[in-house]
DNA sequence: CTACAATAGTTGCAGGTACAATTATATTAT
DNA sequence: ATAATATAATTGTACCTGCAACTATTGTAG
């Protein structure tokens, strides 16, 4: 007899389970990966992000910063105290009175080459765990599903 | 002449990115979508989880609870605190001296088979948002992932 | 000029997360 | 039986996260 599976229905499943359980889930268990590695850095995989990002388009606003990161702007305002705490980013003045400039500082700097090398290390053993293919498309499957979601979230006013 | 991109390469390109920030951040947007409805409950996505978790397979021993969820065993405690404090689950005495047993109370039943109807419209919203099928290939690629990655975390010895 | 609205950043609150160390109990080797 | 080891849960510490409320400043309508 003919295998029934062998003819892929064009109509797909419906989604099981719950996506924000299972993407969290994921995040952890991925964030141990990064975490374990950039630790000999002394850093937690967020704090290299935003130290990345800083070094990447800084000097930037608190606002725009955590606009480009997709994080809450009081969420920002705490992680960054960590960073400033360090000396590794500094706030300056802004163009406004009420606003500031966040800058990357020289040891932030050498900090974040170092710890850059330890990401790597860190995302080639994930690239190895996972198969290389398969993080190109998580990758590209994440980005489309942000530029989806943002589309809708925007207010269309 | 013939068109380049209907001969699809085997040699994917290198995944570009950080998969621990892009996964972050999806989360987090991900998670606005959950988090904005069940607080109509007076739930967080994360308690709505672990509630349904103990609901379909309490009761059951925190170690095992964390261990199924992907949660670090003191997360877990923390994180069940917040459920017992609330009346909607119980730990009793386990077989061990060492051990409990983690239950579902009557009112935790009724609240996860109410905020059930919460999560339910997040999901069907999420669905709309990002389609269908996108959704389902998404998490039969956290699926995957997730198993490659428990594959290689466990201690081949 | 003044009331009102928009923008930028912070704080209060509540909770999520994990690693290291600790406490208590149970199992196993000698 | 006792020492060494393994298992289960918790606590200390430090950090991540977002919503609501607040302060301060800037922009705008009247």
């Amino acid at each position: 007899m003919k295998n029934r599976t062998t003819k892929k229905p064009e109509h797909v499943v419906m989604p099981q389970g719950c996506t924000n359980f299972k993407l969290r889930t994921l995040l952890r268990r991925v964030a141990r990966v990064y975490d374990a590695e950039l630790s000999q850095a002394g850093l937690k995989g967020t704090q290299y992000s935003l130290l990345s990002n800083i070094v990447a388009h800084g000097p930037v606003r608190p606002h725009d910063l955590a606009q480009r990161m997709g994080l809450d702007a009081s969420t920002l305002t705490r992680n960054l105290r960590v960073l400033t705490g360090a000396g590794w980013a500094v706030q300056g003045a802004g163009a406004d009175e009420r606003s500031r400039l966040v800058e990357i500082t020289e040891a932030g700097r050498a900090k974040q080459a170092e710890a850059k090398r330890h990401w790597k290390k860190a995302q080639v053993a994930l690239n190895a765990m996972m198969g290389i293919d398969q993080v190109a498309r998580l990758h590209a499957m994440i980005d489309d599903s942000m530029a989806k979601l943002n589309l809708q979230g925007a207010t269309g006013s």
